[in-house]
DNA sequence: GATCTTGGCTACTGATCATTAGCCAATGAC
DNA sequence: GTCATTGGCTAATGATCAGTAGCCAAGATC
């Protein structure tokens, strides 16, 4: 399964090497962030229930039970990408609204940092939509209310606009979901290497953002050019 | 568990009677459908791998294994409801899009019929996205296979609205992506006694799209009031 | 009224898994 | 060099399930 050698072979009590303490060029404290990582990745591809922790374990190199050396459960792995998703995605969209008080700048950088967000961690982003409903129960709840949240910021945003007279909108909660949403699926289909970048993608998600709230006029707006941010 | 009496009690061999042959008012044709539909309201409640085939027979009233008199197999319910609700989602966008050839007009009508569909079989819909990783392999290359058709449709026409300048978009892809997630995004949110109505939701919908393709001045476009399609 | 068919049921089978127990080798501290 | 710690490993445990086998009763058919 991976190339190590065997140890003792006939009748031994081990199959291949235990290879413990410091393995190879393993610096320790990546171990835990790999399993995250394959955790992730798996997580992604297979769905969680469809995951084993044998799975996990082979995806780094080692035995399902040898995970339990270094995480919890695998509950525990779930939770923390989900949870560290939602706490990403709040502090970017705090991070994105804080250089202005342009209400049609706030709303075209919080979406440029969604859909930055949705292409650039797609894999935390698709698991974390996916699996919410495999959590159990402290942590779906704690997801869930971070998820409330950072829907009432858009709502809020576009509100405000609306009030401002900035945006024209039959009722912000649809724009506000169909914003959030169109995002969503950027992490289901989004590739580094197709016909987009992740700059491009946001800054045509944030027209199209300003677009659905009535703040831009027909037209592509400012210049033809590229994205203003990395 | 169900109000039925005890037939023999103790060290007899059954604890409930069988019921059998066509119990109470079952029409018997019924009770597949029925079956259909607790599996969907479980998918969606649980997801597929949560659910037990022991879950499905108690929400009809029968046992786990008294199911393979009405299914194949628990994948064969999944794949039931996957297929049939890709094919009505095309049946009604082929439909929607028959009455019309402006282009405008076309891309309301289809997304009107998306948001209808999302919102008036949300469960189907939430399934049908969330499980797709849980088919096995001749179905899910189908589904994708339909999925992939359903949204080239979309593509499509935004691409013939913007050879006819009736529409200005950036990139069509994105642009149908981004209407049609909207519309997924749909059925995990709305709620038939929520604040709109299915076809407050579809008027609006289309009104978005509309935006989102360049093909709406600002402000809301026609006569204020309500959709004019049931 | 005998017999077939239908659709229940229980018991079982076989697999799969998360997790625990307990062992052990290499490393590093002393 | 001894010894603790760390992080591997195998084996077992205990549960959970999909699906099968085989039984049986009520209605339907003849």
């Amino acid at each position: 399964m991976n190339g190590v050698q065997v140890s003792r072979v006939p009748g031994g009590r081990y199959e291949r090497p235990h290879r413990p303490a410091r393995p190879e060029g393993a610096p320790a404290a990546d171990r835990r962030s790999a399993i995250r990582q394959a955790a992730l990745r798996l997580f992604a591809a297979q769905g969680y229930w469809s995951t084993t922790m044998a799975d996990i374990g082979a995806a780094v190199g080692i035995r399902g039970p040898s995970l339990y050396k270094h995480v919890a459960s695998k509950h525990d792995l779930l939770a923390e990408i989900m949870n560290g998703t939602m706490e990403r995605l709040i502090a970017d969209n705090t991070a994105a609204v804080a250089g202005t008080d342009d209400v049609c700048e706030q709303l075209r950088r919080a979406v440029e940092a969604h859909i930055r967000y949705h292409a650039r961690h797609r894999l935390e982003a698709f698991v974390g939509n996916r699996e919410i409903g495999s959590l159990e129960q402290p942590e779906q709840e704690q997801v869930l209310g971070r998820r409330s949240d950072y829907e009432r910021r858009f709502r809020e945003l576009i509100e405000r606009g609306a009030a401002e007279g900035a945006f024209d909108v039959r009722s912000a909660r649809i724009a506000s979901y169909s914003i959030l949403d169109m995002g969503i699926g950027v992490a289901s289909w989004f590739h580094e290497d197709g016909e987009f970048s992740v700059d491009q993608l946001a800054y045509q998600y944030g027209d199209i953002a300003l677009r659905i709230v009535g703040a831009l006029p027909r037209g592509v707006p400012r210049e033809e050019g590229e994205p203003r941010r990395a």
